[in-house]
DNA sequence: ACGACCTTAACGGTGCGTTAAAGTTT
DNA sequence: CAAACTTTAACGCACCGTTAAGGTCG
C-alpha cells in the first residue's frame, strides 16, 4: 500500500529527467527503491524525493557527481564541509579566471575599435639552454649584424644548434642599444675570446611574432607592452629576438606584478 | 632550404603539445604544411608559429575551437568582433554565476558553523492543474484536518487525482491561519457547494521537504525562507503543503527581486 | 488494440591526455 | 643496433540529451 512511482512520475516530482535517474542508478548515486524483476520497471519511493533534493542542492552549487555519491555514502559532516571548502575555493577561482577574461576580452575589443591590426601574444616557458654570445654596444639595429656574422664565424659550425638570436639588454627606450646575438651550442665548447659561453636562463615569456623589418617589429613590441600591461605583468630580463627564416620571434622575459 | 619542423619540435616550439597539434589536423583547425606521403610524417613551416600563436590567444579569451576555426576560415573583423563580443558576454554571465554560488555555498558553510542540519532547497516548476478545495479560517494547524475530511468526502472518489495538499494563505507569520485544503480533479466536475473549483496555478516554487509533525515542517520553512533570502526571492502567494505518504513537501511560489 | 509508458544500447559533444602497437630517423 | 622520434587507433573524462528498437501498462 506504500505509494511509490515510476520513473516518469518520480522525475516530474523531483524536477529532472528520466534520463537522469537512469544514469543516477547506473554511477550508483540514487538507486530505485526496487526494480520489477520481470519488466525491469524501476520504482522509487516518496522519501526519494529528499534524497533527490539533497542532490539537486549541492549539484547546483557546483559539486560534482561523484562528490556527491562520497559525501553520501560516508555521510560525514568532516566530509560535506571539506566538499563545501572546495566549492567556495573554485567559485573564488572562476570569479578571478572570468575577471581577467573580461578585462581581456575588453582590452581586445577597444584595440579593435581603434582599428589595430590584432597582433596574437601568448606565453612560453623555455629551459635553459648553453649559448654562445657576443655582447655589443651599437648604433642602430642593423649594425648589430656585424657581431652576429663574428659569432657565426667564430663557433665551430659543426657544434651550433638551431636556435640562433639576439639579446637585447637596452633597446630604443633607452639612450643607446646594446645587443648580445647569440647561438646555441650543442656540445662542451673551449670558450675561444671571440665570444662568450653562457647558460641563458629557463624563463617564461611573452611571445609575438613579426616580420624581419624594424617597422614590423616595432609593432610586435608594442603588442607585447600592451599585453603585458592589461594583465599586470612586468619585464624581467633581456628581451629575445628569435630568427626563424623569413621570422623573427620576439620574447620578452615576465615577472607577474 | 627552407626551415621546417617535424611535429615534435614545432609543438615544442609552439607551446602545445604534439597530441594538441594532431587533433589540429583532425578537425581542420590548423594543417600542417605538408605531409610526408610514405611516413605521413606532418611537416609544419615556420609561418604556423604564427597562426598556433592565434589560435593560443583566442583560447585563452575562451573562445571554442570551433569559433576558431570559423573565424579563420572566413577571417572577416566582423566576425572576429562578433565572437569578441560573445565571449565577453560569457564572461560576464560566468562572473554572475559564480558570484551567486559564492554566495550561496558561503551561508551553507555558515549554517554548518551554527550547527544546524542542512535541508535542501530546490526550485520546481509546476503547470496549472484543476483543484477542488475548500477554504478556511483555523485556530491551530491540527484543526484544518476536519477540512480536509470534508472536502475528501464531498468530492466523487472517482474524480480525485494523486496531488493532494493544503494552500496557507496566511500562516503563524500572521494574526490567524488561514488554510485551504485541496485535491486534484481529473476530469470536469459539477461544483457543488461544499468546495470550490478552480484552477491552481502555474509556478516556479522553493521545494523542501518534511515529515509530518510541527516541528519538522517548522525547519524546513525556515530552511526555505533562509534559501529565499540568500537568493533575493519573495514570496508570490500562498504556500502549498502537498502530502506524500509520511512525507510533506512545502512548497513556497517565487517572484525574483 | 492503441497510445503512453518503460527497458537497454549506442552515439554525440568538448578538447584533448593516455596508453598501445607498429613504423622511421639518427 | 638502440634511442628517440613518428604514425593511427581507441579508450577515458563529465553529464547527461537524443535517437532507436523493442517490451509493458491502462
Amino acid at each position: 500500500m506504500a505509494a511509490h512511482y515510476r520513473i516518469g512520475e518520480f522525475a516530474d516530482l523531483g524536477g529532472v529527467s528520466p534520463k537522469t535517474l537512469r544514469f543516477y542508478d547506473e554511477i550508483g548515486l540514487l538507486r530505485p527503491a526496487g526494480v520489477n524483476s520481470r519488466t525491469h520497471y524501476r520504482r522509487y519511493v516518496p522519501q526519494q524525493l529528499e534524497d533527490l533534493a539533497a542532490i539537486r542542492a549541492l549539484r547546483e552549487m557546483g559539486a560534482s557527481l561523484a562528490e556527491i555519491r562520497d559525501l553520501r555514502k560516508s555521510g560525514s559532516t568532516a566530509q560535506r564541509r571539506k566538499i563545501l571548502s572546495t566549492l567556495k575555493d573554485s567559485a573564488q577561482q572562476s570569479i578571478e579566471a572570468a575577471s581577467k577574461v573580461l578585462d581581456w576580452v575588453t582590452a581586445e575589443i577597444e584595440d579593435m575599435d581603434r582599428s589595430e591590426r590584432p597582433i596574437p601574444v601568448v606565453v612560453k616557458r623555455r629551459p635553459p639552454v648553453w649559448i654562445a654570445s657576443n655582447r655589443a654596444r651599437v648604433n642602430t639595429y642593423a649594425e648589430i649584424e656585424r657581431f652576429e656574422r663574428e659569432l657565426l664565424s667564430a663557433v665551430p659550425s659543426d657544434a651550433i644548434g638551431a636556435l640562433r638570436g639576439t639579446l637585447w639588454h637596452s633597446c630604443s627606450d633607452a639612450d643607446f642599444l646594446e645587443g648580445e646575438p647569440f647561438v646555441a651550442v650543442k656540445h662542451a665548447l673551449p670558450a675561444k675570446g671571440a665570444f662568450d659561453l653562457r647558460q641563458l636562463p629557463a624563463a617564461t615569456l611573452a611571445c609575438a611574432y613579426s616580420k624581419t623589418d624594424d617597422r614590423s617589429a616595432e609593432l610586435a613590441y608594442l603588442a607585447i607592452r600592451k599585453w603585458m600591461q592589461v594583465r599586470g605583468y612586468k619585464l624581467a630580463g633581456p628581451k629575445r629576438e628569435i630568427y626563424l627564416d623569413q621570422l623573427l620571434e620576439i620574447q620578452f622575459p615576465l615577472k607577474s606584478a
